[in-house]
DNA sequence: ATTAATTTTTAGACATGCCTAAAAATACTA
DNA sequence: TAGTATTTTTAGGCATGTCTAAAAATTAAT
């Protein structure tokens, strides 16, 4: 239906909606895709014009609803397929993004759906990030950053704000991973630095740059 | 590391190549992939530039050892996705073909490694077909049609010769399927029919069409 | 309000992969 | 063996998606 290239534009498109609710811009659709401005405004021009995108020259585009529902689907198949190959494939965490880039490419409805039964309907993917619906529908996540925690507020780890490999090793190495409960026992005033009370009575110091970085849920 | 036209160019003249031992013809492999004799000459000076073929202007092509073992890695991506598809996500056996095209392209050595072990090194997919190793090796088929097997001697059904959807759709209608034991009871020495002794003591008649596109393994 | 800096678009080109039509080579046939 | 039919290659072109360099529009700064 969509070539891989127009999924992936729609898809870096909606990813930028979602932090700035103003129309994108051409340079920030470059810089995230890693291309250049005239290919941006190449490909912008088709897209507009199979009504998937409003564009005006020189003022940005904005996602129609026909092109958010391409970008919506195509997350739901990326963020099924990682599931799919941590839970089933035992992947680690830091390795299924660039997989699941390919993946999400495939064309079979038949096939998402029965991926989806057969992992057993998740609504998270394994970075804490909801799963869209057969429908389209996602609820934005309910998760806040653990540096904005109270000291003593029981949380269960839900989320990562960085996606990089570097961050997810560096969780796994100090020991945090999705479903961890924890809470703060101190926060360090001078450099943010907080010492974290896990539920196996351990406690571990993490930097600010890695709080701030950890989604949880309140419990 | 290479495009999905190079790979479905070269698994068509591998798969040529496994009936015809001669050098394989640009008008045999348009045929095949549904396109023009120009297109593949141009394709085939590319894959020959790369080395994944050896070329002579007007004799055909021969697939090198480079190119062969791309054609066959490929061929062990498709049938492994089959395997998932039918086993795991209970698609049906006549389902499966268009989707693994498609899956064949995703490009990681250890999603595939990884695939195999979660289905348990299967050595045949859905079809019967034999699954390359991941050394690239690969048995051809110790099965043998239907039509040839002498009255009495029971077997097994282990594959298909005929590919086509309708072709597995009426396999199903009659209850024929692969691991299905039987024997031909008898023989019409008219029109080549079969009538053929189930394991489950029923007896089903079957035309020369369809029992010449069955392969059996002797017990 | 001009000028300067930045962003965005246009112009022109290139690579991949496909096509049709025509030319060249090979294979068949009388 | 000449002549015809078939196969294969070449020539030229088109669509997609990319790029660099230059022009145009917008934004920021004096
Ligand atoms: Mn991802
Ligand atoms: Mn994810
Ligand atoms: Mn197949
Ligand atoms: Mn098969």
């Amino acid at each position: 239906m969509y070539s891989f290239t127009e999924e992936n534009y729609l898809k870096a498109i909606y990813k930028l909606s979602e932090n700035n609710r103003q129309s994108i811009s051409t340079n920030a659709i470059a810089d995230l895709l890693q291309t250049k401005a005239a290919s941006v405004t190449d490909m912008i021009r088709k897209l507009a014009e199979k009504k998937l995108l409003k564009y005006e020259k020189y003022k940005g585009v904005e996602l129609t609803e026909k092109g958010k529902r391409v970008a919506v689907d195509t997350v739901r198949k990326h963020r099924l397929w990682e599931v799919f190959l941590c839970d089933k494939l035992k992947f680690g965490w830091d390795e299924v993004h660039d997989i699941a880039e390919q993946l999400e490419h495939i064309n079979s409805a038949l096939l998402i759906d029965k991926l989806d039964a057969f992992l057993g309907y998740p609504s998270h993917d394994p970075h804490g990030d909801p799963i869209p619906t057969k429908n389209g529908d996602i609820k934005k996540s309910e998760f806040v950053l653990l540096n904005t925690v109270k000291a003593l507020q029981p949380v269960i780890m839900s989320g990562v704000a960085d996606h990089s490999v570097l961050f997810l090793q560096h969780l796994d190495k100090i020991g945090l991973r999705l479903g961890t409960s924890c809470l703060i026992e101190e926060m360090n005033a001078y450099d943010g630095s907080l010492k974290l009370k896990l539920n196996s009575k351990q406690s571990i110091s993490i930097s600010k740059d890695v709080a701030k970085n950890i989604l949880v849920k309140p419990v």
